[in-house]
DNA sequence: TTGCGGCTTCCAACGATGGGAAGGTCAATA
DNA sequence: TATTGACCTTCCCATCGTTGGAAGCCGCAA
């Protein structure tokens, strides 16, 4: 309502519906709704049908986010990451501080697999790959000897690939129920 | 039942209830029921008041699991693999072919890990990390050059990182719905 | 006999994403 | 104008491997 007159200041923003901002920002209409969802976004504007309603600056938004998902930051860090880029109070070192911190994620998880890579490849060229049963890949998986009681203590020699946690979030060694 | 006289051949199989094959093979109680209600491995074996009891021959399987998964293989390629350890006739080059497949798949995960590490240490090395707001961090998040239509079309510099699917399996140019 | 710790099952959550059903809307065309 | 097809809405479910927790039974030791 009230929109006749005079070129107002909201005249030309021409708006756009979700598969529009979809295709405009690189976020997936289902991943746009979940991060409206679980409040990474704003509500965004109803048309009268209940259709939504993104501008412009909706989309930039978008944008933004998806670069930090190609980047690899988690949701949750991106919420933190929209919350600085608002804050014209921000210190660079703020920022800083979250790519960082997200880059030892990264290189953890990337020592994580090359040890795997590193092992297998050494498996991989180990094994005559024939019509012959005998393999050291499997061998290897059966092999009970070093690996025995892993369960506990430091390690031996897996440099990063058991870093608790964080990296690999897989097994830790049994803490049962 | 009938099991008096004789030390017969089932003589001395010490079972051990769940949290004791846990210990043994640094597969958390959870995972061993997940993974009996999934089928990877058998039902186990029951004591009169309804415990799970595992043979050493259990806890053999259940830390070739663990070695597979430390491998990162997923469940289902370590079905494969169980498969294949049982499997008399079987031929090393069908584990080797498994092998080789996980080992690619590790590698596009890598590269493309690799190259968000890349990226995001360029930016960190351009940022101040000072108490001031400017950021070329959150610059990068926030603009819209070259990226803009990156949501069709082969890319441009980008090595493997978006290779489609299997490395990373995330954002795919909104094909919305 | 009490008590603690371990076992049982069942249900839910994580994180990010996609699939699909059932029903309403929009715009173009017959 | 009526129909059609492409879009939108919400809601629920699945993925994958793993953990957490609740409610209730069992085993063993003091």
């Amino acid at each position: 309502m009230a929109r006749s007159l005079r070129p107002s200041p909201t005249r030309k923003i021409p708006k756009m519906n979700i598969g529009q901002a979809s295709k405009a920002s690189g976020v997936s209409a289902k991943m746009i709704r979940y991060y409206e969802q679980t409040g990474l976004i704003a509500r965004a504007d109803r048309t009268a049908s209940g259709y939504r309603d993104y501008s412009e600056a909706d989309v930039h938004v978008l944008r933004f986010i998806r670069r930090a998902r190609d980047l690899g930051f988690s949701v949750t860090d991106i919420a933190e990451l929209l919350g600085l880029w608002r804050d014209d109070t921000r210190q660079s070192v703020e920022v800083k501080r979250l790519a960082q911190g997200h880059i030892e994620e990264l290189k953890h998880k990337i020592t994580a697999l090359q040890d795997m890579t590193q092992t297998l490849t050494s498996l991989v060229e180990a094994c005559q790959g024939d019509h012959r049963p005998h393999c050291p890949i499997i061998e290897r998986l059966e092999t009970d000897d070093v690996d025995e009681d892993l369960s506990l203590e430091p390690r031996r020699g897996a440099v990063a690939s058991g870093s608790p946690g964080a990296a690999n979030p897989r097994r830790q060694a049994a803490k049962q129920n």
